[in-house]
DNA sequence: GTCATGGGCGTTATCGGTCACATTCCCGAA
DNA sequence: TTCGGGAATGTGACCGATAACGCCCATGAC
């Protein structure tokens, strides 16, 4: 007692960043002047917004991310589900789409959806933290989480498959497998095989996966046997094991793969069994990974666009999230079939 | 006029879910106590946090991220920065990271660095929201950002080489690349092989690159001459372009790679020049990505655990956050060299 | 019996913004 | 001259949490 004015040791406040009170404070105005300048969407006078920006500037102030979200800005930030990043089409559309959402100025969080986690609780993480959703839902798990996703959370997605619904459409994009799949298909019957097998992606909407369904199609056309898809998985290693049965019949020249690591496995089945390729069998991918090219034999496999679609995923979801907004007419290119060496003539018959 | 109470036509509001408020008010409590219970730092009677806890599950409740990250809460939130989510490295460490982070209630962002952008602009992209962050810094892209980032952000990073600085190097793990390189050199040489070529990723600390200091050494130590390492990128068409002027050289009888995909090109390009693998030429990976099992000839490569050095990274990341948690020893395997086609002795004199 | 101690819990400020609703100013029309 | 009305700007509540602080009460030592 009697020391008056005691001051305790107080950690020095760690140095925080501009707020958009000191802004108001240094520029002379308001907060919410501030706010107005920063957001657009007000009428601010035009030597007022000079100044504001000018002492934004000096300040080197952003507004926060967290505080605007709180406070019930627009939506800023996208969390992408997805359940495999080191798959090339899933790894290629998130790149897609984290470039265009950073070109837009949002964040972008990643959530991987994996077998043991309920995909509604995928979407509760989300956490009504003011995020936007999408859903990268070429498989099972990602259609799942696509079907447990409330509906008032805001969301785009990349599918396989066209929905049934139209409604639902109007918030996914998808490339043209099935087109794409009847292309190479038609590639192989033209060069005089019998009949194509095909070796399949795990379907998220099996039986009538696009692929599978271009394939079947094309072949149930040309008046050609069709023979039971294969179920494989996404590794070269299911290619693989789905092969080796498929080999076990010498009738078999021609293979079609639900993706390029499937290529991968069958063609070593094939080696491993005595198969030449392309002398004895053909065998086309999909997808165009950027090993590919490189393989021995090169991979015959279709190109598909999967960064254009994912930035097309977040354009979509853009133009959910503000319908007033630019209408950044979302473009991709059409898959293309790309002939290697790995595809080639029937062989003759022996 | 003379109309009272119009009630304008409002939307309803959009159905918020509970917030500690609910919590307190249906528990009789105050929300600090609520906050007290959701935390475990605070001392909270048995029988009030019991009926809390119950409330919470009740209403479903769970904390707003945002709005404790503003409130100074600690931080539940990580930014990966890397360069190219494509490349097998970088998405097996992200895999590791985000599998880590997710399981200790983290949440996980991405933020993609590219060429065009300064790094330090990728470190202040996090704006203070309150969020760590981790690096993925195996090229110079990476190495950049490291050292722009502002010190008081709460960062790990995986590294491709120890760091000079020792007080650095807490907040930094790396794979034991330079033995890695040594080991598999060393291999080759006991193949019989008079020297090993070496085509190299692109170095983050060149010259001093850990994989090409383990390749040289072990040339030098066993006083063998120790050829210009050969400069490629990370893809299958640089390590092409690289092994073309390289296998000019009819001497060349063992290519070490600095991943699987620069193999993948060198090996096509051996083909190409009539080099037989492993006959004339052996070549070996780095990585041990999905793919080598199963190229032709299938690669030996030296296999690093990418995804354990994600996870010890997060693992890093929260004792550094918080010093006094549990102290979970992050744990990752040694490389270790996995042999098989692309590999063998040394082609006899002609 | 008094007082120091410490556990349990409520009150209030704060984080950095946004939104709905004033308020002020200025101009033209009645 | 007065009043309506739109443009420019300010005010206060609020978003959903955490942190500092203070109050109340039970306990035990002197």
């Amino acid at each position: 007692m009697g020391v008056i004015g005691h001051i305790p040791e107080r950690e020095a406040p760690r140095p925080r960043s501009a707020s958009i009170w000191d802004v108001a404070r240094v520029a002379g105005v308001s907060q919410q002047t501030v706010s107005r300048v920063i957001n657009g969407k007000d009428r601010v006078s035009e030597s007022t917004r000079a100044k504001v920006l000018q002492v934004i500037d000096e300040l080197d102030f952003r507004p926060n991310r967290l505080a605007q979200a709180l406070a019930g800005g627009p939506i800023r930030s996208v969390t992408v589900l997805t359940s495999d990043t080191a798959l090339y089409g899933a790894a290629a559309t998130l790149r897609g789409m984290e470039q265009a959402a950073r070109a837009a100025g949002f964040s972008v969080g990643i959530s991987v959806l994996e077998r043991s986690l309920d995909a509604a609780e995928a979407a509760v993480r989300l956490n009504r933290s003011g995020q936007a959703v999408m859903v990268i839902a070429f498989d099972e798990a990602g259609v799942r989480t696509l079907g447990a996703l409330p509906p008032e959370i805001p969301m785009t997605a990349t599918i396989e498959r066209p929905p049934d619904d139209h409604a639902d459409a109007a918030w996914q994009v998808w490339l043209d497998d099935r087109a794409a799949a009847a292309h190479a298909t038609r590639y192989l019957l033209s060069l005089g095989h019998s009949t194509v097998h095909y070796v399949a992606i795990p379907s998220s909407t099996s039986p009538t996966a696009q692929r599978t369904l271009g394939w079947r199609e094309t072949l149930t056309d040309a008046g050609r046997p069709v023979p039971e898809p294969l179920q494989g998985g996404w590794s070269p290693r299911s290619g693989y094991l789905a092969a080796r049965s498929l080999l076990a019949d010498p009738t078999v020249t021609a293979i079609l793969c639900g993706n390029d690591d499937l290529a991968l496995g069958v063609m070593r089945a094939a080696r491993e069994a005595g198969r030449r390729i392309p002398g004895d069998l053909s065998v086309v991918g999909f997808d165009d990974s950027p090993q590919s090219a490189y393989l021995n034999p090169s991979l015959t496999t279709v190109r598909l666009d999967f960064e254009g679609l994912g930035r097309a995923c977040f354009g979509l979801l853009r133009r959910r999230l503000d319908p007033d907004g630019p209408a950044a007419v979302p473009v991709w290119s059409e898959p293309e079939l790309i002939v290697r060496e790995s595809s080639g003539p029937r062989p003759p018959a022996r």
